[in-house]
DNA sequence: GGAAGAGGTATACAATCGTCTACACGAAAG
DNA sequence: CTTTCGTGTAGACGATTGTATACCTCTTCC
């Protein structure tokens, strides 16, 4: 049997104290995972060496992976919540010069603004967070109970930001909150698909991108047509494209 | 070190010759996959274990986890889209009474029955296949480029079966066949959600079916009132529910 | 200035793993 | 009847893994 010291260690990087260990060892984790296979099944041993860091390590900042998931999960959804967030207080103020008084046809028309500028901003943060993305969605269907669920949560809570956004900002008529809830959820899911497409085909993007405002779009105007298909009708307004 | 011999073997059945040492190790990694991780992530050892087989029988059968995953994959998906497409045969041949000049009212009529029956098989094939389905979602965004590649190519062809069933027997007014076809891609991805709520919340089921119906009815309906909103709202027809 | 604790390391051990080689046996083929 | 061949078994190997124990710095705090 070989004697297992010196072979675990220096294969990635210098002992850099820039980063604390504990974030080395979460990027390599992600590394691994996103190139390699799933997180649970990596080796403790194989992210502590990937890391530059001593096997023992991982035991001082975490007791088992799911709890590295974890903590992984919360720093970077709260990173795309914040972002979600922050971008959509621009277009919610400059929407306020059409006062609640607009008529349906701008309110229309403000939707697709918001609808393309938020669809843009989830594209471009999975693109600018590929790996952890990845393994996200990969983590969200894994086996590991406590991750699919706090994943889950995650989405679950940006369709709630989303709702709040479309119920303030939006004013679209005749939808209840639940109706938006319902809506708001759906698009929600179908875009973890529309973004894997958008990362694993580049060439293909803005196809992509204009698929995914359509699908939104078709939502709404479905959700509006079958609340009040007369009046939607009598507004004039026409379906985009 | 132990020796690793008797250890390894009778953890599960007799070595009954019943069905083919094959088809044990399929079925044994599916089980472990399901209840454990991932399929890559799996120990051949551990399959065999499980399976009630040696070791190295897994070598006669597969080279790697892949062409194990591959064959489950043909041998199930196989049977999805027959069963799809038989109990498709029923309502196709039902609907051809009415004929080709049925007014818009009948062709939405029968949309309406023909979703209801088809993700109500759906939904009874996942249960029914509940562990080799929840296996399937988890490799689709798994770590295995060959079976992720594979699962995506199950749900195109089944989007493709929808969508000739769509174009055949429901003759739903003003949709082009491209128009279909990515409705038929949206639905089937959405479903894959629905279908593992409906498993991991049995008290919630009725609800979940009727969200799912709700939800492909909307799309068609959207899609309808996107092309021809007047003639939508002239034809009196009222969205159900 | 001594104690306590957090972060990182070194070494060791048993268990498990993938794989290699060799053997057994029934069925089909010649 | 003998020869393949497909299938399953047995035993052994070196590599790798998770974990336990012990030691080594630094900070921080009293």
């Amino acid at each position: 049997m070989k004697k297992d010291s010196a072979e675990d260690r220096p294969s990635a990087k210098v002992p850099s104290p820039l980063v604390s260990g504990r974030q080395r060892l979460m990027e390599a984790a992600l590394q691994l995972a996103a190139t390699t296979r799933s997180l649970a099944s990596l080796g403790l041993r194989e992210v502590a060496r990937q890391a530059g860091l001593n096997p023992n390590t991982f035991y001082r900042h975490f007791n088992d992976f799911d709890e590295l998931g974890l903590a992984v999960i919360d720093q970077l959804s709260g990173q795309l919540r914040e972002g979600l967030r922050e971008r959509r207080r621009r277009p919610a103020e400059a929407g306020l010069k059409l006062s609640d008084t607009a008529n349906p046809g701008d309110a229309w028309r403000k939707a697709q603004d918001v609808v393309r500028e938020s669809i843009a901003l989830v594209l471009d943060f999975v693109t600018e967070h590929r790996t952890a993305y990845v393994v996200g969605i990969r983590e969200m269907h894994g086996s590991s109970p406590v991750l699919r669920k706090a994943l889950r949560k995650v989405l679950d809570d940006i369709g709630e930001d989303m709702t709040e956004d479309v119920l303030g900002a939006l004013q679209l008529p005749l939808l209840q909150r639940e109706d938006v809830a319902e809506i708001s959820q759906l698009v929600i899911r179908q875009m973890t698909f529309f973004s894997l497409d958008y990362l694993e085909h580049p060439e293909q993007r803005e196809q992509i991108r204009r698929q995914a405002e359509r699908f939104v779009l078709l939502l709404f105007w479905g959700a509006i047509a079958a609340k009040a298909p007369q009046e939607l009708a009598a507004s004039g307004l026409r379906f985009p494209d």
